[in-house]
DNA sequence: GCATAATATGAATGATCTGTCAGTTTTACT
DNA sequence: AGTAAAACTGACAGATCATTCATATTATGC
C-alpha cells in the first residue's frame, strides 16, 4: 500500500489553500457525480488547479477521499464527545433528546456531503482508524449508560451502544436518501427520540 | 442507458446453466475481492466460461450485479411477505419475535453475499425497482400495525415502518461486518427483538 | 448423417484513468 | 535585483478494463 499522507507538506498559505480546495472539490464532485465519475482530473479542475498539483499533496486518489472523510468524521466525533460532558449532568430521558437534537443539527450543516460519505459507509477511512474511533465512542456511551443504570433497562452496555450508534447513522442516512424533508421538519428527530427513549428506558 | 435484460435468451439447458454460473461467480468474486476487482474477465473465468459468453446473456457488467441483487432481494421479500400472513394471526409481541427470527435465519443462508450486497446498499438495483418494493413492504407493515393498533403506541404508521425496515437492515449489516458471531449466537436476535418490542409496544 | 440454430471462444479494440515529470511561474528572503 | 525554494502546469506514458466480433464448437430436429 502506498503512503497515505501528503508527499509534500504545504508550507506557504497558497498551498494550504490548494489542499483545502482539492478536498472541498472532491466532496462537491462526489455529491454531484458519484464516486465512479470523480476522477483526479475532475477534482483538480473543480479545485481550480492541475492534476500535477493535486499529486504534490496527495500520494494517490484514495488519499483525497480519506482526508475528506477524516475531516468530516473528526468534526462529528468531537461534537459528540463535547456533548457527552453535558449529557452526564442530565436525566437520561433529557440526555437522549438533547443527543438526537445535537446529532441532527450537526448533520444539517452539510447534509449532501454526509449523504455521499454515508453512501460509501465510511469505506474511505482505513479499517483500523474506523475501528478505533467506533470503539472509543461506544466506550463513552457505555460508560454514560452505566452511570445512569438506575434510569434504564440495559443488560449489555457494549452491544446497546453498538446498536445505538448504528441506528442513528443508518436512519439519518436513509432519511437523507429517501425523504430528506424529514430531517428539516423534525419528523426524524421526534421519531428517533421516541425510538431511543423506549429502547433505553423501556422495560418490556 | 443500455438495455438491462439479457440480449439473448437462454434456450438450451446448457446456457441456462451458464447464466446461473455467471451470476453465482459474480457473487463469489464480489465477496472475495470487492467490487473494484470484480472485472468481467474474472467473473467469466470463475464461472468457467469466456468473456464473450458472459456478454451473450448480459448487455453489460452492471446487469450481472443487477440480476444477482434481484435474485437475493426477491427471495428475501418473498420470505417476508409469506411471514406476514402468519404474523397477522399472532399478538404483536409474538409477531415481532417471529419476524426477527425469520429475518435472521434467512440472512444466515448466505451471510457473506448479503454482507457484500448490503455493503453497496443495493445500489445495483434500479432506483424505481427499489422504491417500488420498499413502498410495498412498508405498506404491508403499516397495515399490520394498523390492524393491531390496540396493542401498540404508534402515531405515524408509515414512518414507523420505514424506521423498522432500516433498523433491521442496518443492524444486520453492521453485525455481519463488525461482529458476525453475534448473528449466530443469538445476541442480535435478542437485542433486535428487545429494540423492536420496546419501540412498537412501549409508551414512554 | 446433415443442416441450422445455439452456444462458446479469446484476441483485439478503444476508451478511460491514474500517476509522472520536465519545464514554468510564483514567493520569500537577502 | 537576484536567487533559491516552493508551487504549479499539462502533455503523456502505462495500465486497466468493458465490450466486440470473426471464428469454432456443440446441440437439435429431420
Amino acid at each position: 500500500m502506498k503512503p497515505l499522507s501528503p508527499r509534500k507538506h504545504p508550507i506557504q498559505g497558497r498551498s494550504r489553500h490548494t489542499v483545502d480546495a482539492v478536498i472541498q472539490a472532491a466532496g462537491q464532485v462526489l455529491v454531484a457525480d458519484g464516486l465512479q465519475k470523480t476522477t483526479t482530473h475532475v477534482i483538480a479542475k473543480r479545485a481550480g488547479v492541475s492534476v500535477g498539483t493535486l499529486y504534490q499533496y496527495f500520494p494517490n486518489k484514495e488519499s483525497v477521499f480519506i482526508e475528506l472523510q477524516r475531516r468530516f468524521s473528526n468534526s462529528l466525533y468531537e461534537n459528540i464527545e463535547e456533548m457527552l460532558h453535558t449529557l452526564r449532568t442530565l436525566p437520561l430521558k433529557d440526555a437522549i433528546s438533547l443527543f438526537v437534537k445535537g446529532l441532527i443539527s450537526h448533520i444539517q450543516k452539510s447534509p449532501e456531503t454526509w449523504m455521499a460519505l454515508l453512501e460509501h459507509r465510511n469505506q474511505f477511512l482505513p479499517e483500523d482508524e474506523k475501528a478505533l474511533r467506533n470503539h472509543k465512542l461506544r466506550a463513552l456511551l457505555a460508560q454514560l449508560f452505566f452511570e445512569k443504570r438506575d434510569e434504564c433497562h440495559i443488560q449489555n452496555f457494549e452491544f446497546t451502544s453498538f446498536v445505538l450508534v448504528n441506528v442513528c447513522e443508518s436512519l439519518t442516512h436513509n432519511v437523507l436518501l429517501e425523504c430528506p424533508q424529514n430531517l428539516k421538519n423534525g419528523v426524524l428527530e421526534s421519531e428517533l427520540t421516541t425510538l431511543l427513549s423506549r429502547y433505553l428506558l423501556g422495560g418490556f
